[in-house]
DNA sequence: TCTGGGGTCCTAGGACCC
DNA sequence: TCTGGGGTCCTAGGACCC
């Protein structure tokens, strides 16, 4: 916590309603509720004329239907969301170079790093209040709430108090005396578990959890959870305002109207969301190692398998087949509603790269293997080196991924070399390698 | 016919290495 | 021959956020 209110959190009010309204003016003052259509779906974003009803986000759409039957609802257009929230931000990276997006309608902004004459209340209210018309004025109208605090979560709790398009600012050494009579709700990280447990051992308000012990908060929720709320109850936040974050996963997931039965059919589909994924990374020029499936049954039951690769892949044939193989090993006989594709282990391709394939190379003179055992699949690349004969797993960036398979040690070592042509029927390996 | 999609972070257990 | 602790990586699941 700093002894200025210089971290800003702004809140897009009801983005994605906002901006249907904005584009499509007979949707005005009516209530528009954008989300899921199908059978499924859930609600993204309802407009205030549409919560007046009691919708909400995360409220499924067919309830949303049953409370709000006139509303207008829109299954969405991410390119004007994306759009839009591009023009915000760069007005918030105008005001300071450190601004920390936490998704298409929210923000933290470092005022600290705005160069302002001060960081008196007085200044960083009129700050505040120029920032929320210049929202207004680039998004072609749509407002903002505003909070200005010491810290990331003084300012996140207090932009929830004047929704919407209002502000607060909290002035600095009145921070517990704004906390201690909220519900532990209002802590970002307080989901409805983390609430239970709490109430259960009697803890309801800020002030009430501020009075349990670490230890016990420790003993309730685990080391990071009970020691973070314990300090949070305490106004206790040195988290600093990050500009890059780089992204850790890239994944793709479907929920389906009716329960999928048919193993071919799901690995049709997994095979056409491992290409998005692979698409997505070269997009972005990033790679990964460990494939994920998440499964998720009739019941509702959740489930995950994953796989890591000895070395980094961008290609969704080779996600694909990862993730076909650890589909193999489910028992799907229920009904599967959702199946979904991720990469996570991510870096840097080129990097990565460089460093993994010289320390392979000298394992693999150790572990010559012999004999090759000709067990490639059908219509499967061949290449050959020194190590003998191996087949084509994946491509991607340049690199192509052999397997070699043995009879010692099935499914055999992997390497991958760098090549101008990942077309392999022309592959050779580099002089250099 | 309850319950999306794209993420992040944490925990716990087992393997493996020193 | 038996015992051991720490660190890292991997896997599976869960809670949470917007």
């Amino acid at each position: 916590m700093r002894s200025t209110a210089s971290i800003l959190h702004l809140d897009l009010d009801a983005f994605f309603a906002a901006v249907e309204q904005r584009d499509k003016p007979s949707l005005r003052g009516k209530p528009v509720i954008v989300g899921g259509t199908g059978g499924r779906g859930v609600v993204s974003t309802a407009s205030y004329e549409a919560r007046r009803y009691g919708v909400g986000s995360a409220m499924s759409t067919r309830e949303a239907r049953a409370r709000c039957p006139h509303a207008a609802f829109l299954s969405g257009r991410f390119h004007a969301y994306r759009d839009t929230s591009k023009r915000v931000m760069e007005v918030l990276r105008d005001l300071s170079p450190l601004v920390e997006p936490l998704s298409l309608d929210e923000a933290f902004v470092d005022l600290a790093a705005a160069g302002l004459p001060d960081l008196e209340v007085a200044t960083v209210t009129a700050v505040g209040e120029r920032l929320r018309e210049r929202v207004h004025e680039v998004t072609g109208g749509l407002t903002a709430t505003v909070g200005i605090a010491s810290s990331k979560f003084l300012a996140k709790v207090a932009s929830e108090l004047d929704k919407p398009d209002g502000m607060t600012v909290v002035a600095p050494g009145t921070e517990l005396e704004l906390l201690r009579p909220m519900t532990v709700h209002v802590i970002p990280g307080v989901g409805p578990a983390t609430a239970e447990r709490l109430r259960r051992a009697g803890i309801h308000t800020i002030a009430d959890l501020e009075r349990t012990s670490e230890e016990e908060l420790v003993r309730l929720l685990g080391q990071a959870h009970g020691q973070g709320l314990w300090q949070l109850a305490r106004a206790q936040d040195a988290r600093p305002v990050v500009a890059e974050r780089e992204a850790k996963s890239i994944s793709v997931e479907g929920t389906y109207d009716s329960d999928l039965t048919d193993r071919r059919l799901m690995e049709g589909l997994l095979t056409r969301q491992a290409r998005e994924v692979g698409t997505r990374m070269r997009k972005n020029g990033i790679s990964g190692r460990t494939v994920t499936i998440k499964v998720r049954l009739h019941d509702f039951t959740t489930l995950s398998r994953s796989s890591t690769l000895s070395s980094p892949t961008d290609d969704g044939g080779t996600i694909g087949r990862v993730a076909r193989s650890l589909l193999a090993d489910l028992d799907t006989t229920g009904g599967v509603r959702l199946l979904g594709v991720g990469v996570s282990g991510l870096a840097d391709w080129v990097q990565e790269d460089l460093f993994g394939e010289a320390e392979e190379d000298e394992e693999h003179e150790v572990v010559l293997p012999e004999p090759p055992r000709r067990t490639w699949p059908p219509g499967a690349d061949v290449v050959h080196d020194e190590m003998g004969p191996g087949w084509v797993w994946g491509s991607g960036a340049g690199v192509v991924t052999v397997r070699f398979e043995t009879a010692e040690t099935p499914p055999g070592p992997v390497r991958s070399f760098r090549t101008d042509d990942p077309a392999l029927h022309r592959f050779e390996p580099p002089a250099d390698d």
